[in-house]
DNA sequence: TCTCGTGTGTTACTTTATAACATTCGGCAT
DNA sequence: ATGCCGAATGTTATAAAGTAACACACGAGA
């Protein structure tokens, strides 16, 4: 593998591309459990259910979306218990919130610390990631310029993913 | 004046600094009010209202805050009369939904279609606009290689800005 | 066994936002 | 003038998103 460890364009392609998805889910759980067994955090029944709904999707859920499937499953019917898992899983980021849209998507890049750029089709409403590293660009250079200490960043850029793009085309 | 027209790093830094607030104000309004002649837009008292009410404070407002205002004038009392005045306003490029805070911030570049990058100081609230070209940046190489078109971009950073920082430093 | 920390269950509420429909008012075509 | 139209406002009601506060459960360690 030559891609460079800084290289994550391929990874936000990919979140548009068809896959395996039992595998994005399995696999994403399981990365969850590591990481929770390595900094000794509890992923109870409900906190991996909602990483799970997240990660079956490719898209951002709502709190109330997620809590309905809870309720379903009886791990829970009331608000907080679906922000408390939320919020569990975005401080450990295992999960973003995407200001935008006021929901929630499973994070494709467990464990690395980074500020998440999302690419939201506004057509599909699947959810790609990229990271960036906001202090080195355009943004860094205002807030240098600004004397603006950065802490975190929100980027999110809605528009038509390439599928939804090529049908748009198509339709014409 | 030798400055470019594509710097505006310098019009962040400017967010933060001390001015000549009567000037931000009705400048701004003036600004607000040749824009709607020359576009053929009814700039009416609630909608100018609003602007001034955004312009007169260099940080994000809630709708309801703005509401508050509104209602002791006898402008309006019931939330879709300061929605839809932020609706026209945001819709025309005077004012910026901060998403981050579900807030409103008066534009400090009216006219220029453009993508707003907010700087937003997490102690005093105050909010600084810089201008980003999201195609152009590491956002840009991202969606370009997943295939994706962006059509909006949303870039918010918050942290401390120069004032404060300086406060905790002293405080220490 | 006690108790302490962490997580869950639940009630109630706040904040943010919008749908839907009635009303007003100015321009303008007849 | 008058009647219609489109744009803006007024108002009621409700949806959607998020949180405060308190009671309870349960396992780990003193």
């Amino acid at each position: 593998m030559t891609r460079s460890p800084t290289d994550t364009t391929q990874d936000a392609a990919k979140g548009f591309a068809h896959h395996d998805h039992a595998h994005c889910v399995s696999d994403g759980v399981a990365a969850v459990a590591a990481q929770c067994a390595e900094k000794k955090l509890q992923l109870t029944p409900v906190r991996q259910r909602v990483a799970e709904i997240l990660l079956s999707e490719h898209r951002a859920m709502g709190a109330y979306e997620i809590l309905d499937i809870l309720r379903e499953e009886g791990l829970g019917s009331q608000p907080p218990v679906a922000y408390r898992a939320l919020d569990f899983l975005v401080k450990h980021g295992f999960a973003h919130k995407v200001e935008r849209l006021n929901a929630f998507v499973a994070c494709a890049h467990p464990g690395a610390a980074h500020t998440p750029a999302f690419l939201i089709c506004r057509t599909c409403n699947k959810v790609a990631e990229a990271e960036t590293r906001p202090a080195e660009g355009q943004l860094g250079k205002a807030a240098a310029a600004a004397g603006f200490q950065i802490e975190q960043a929100v980027v999110e850029a809605e528009g038509l993913c390439p599928l939804c793009a090529d049908d748009a085309e198509a339709g014409k």
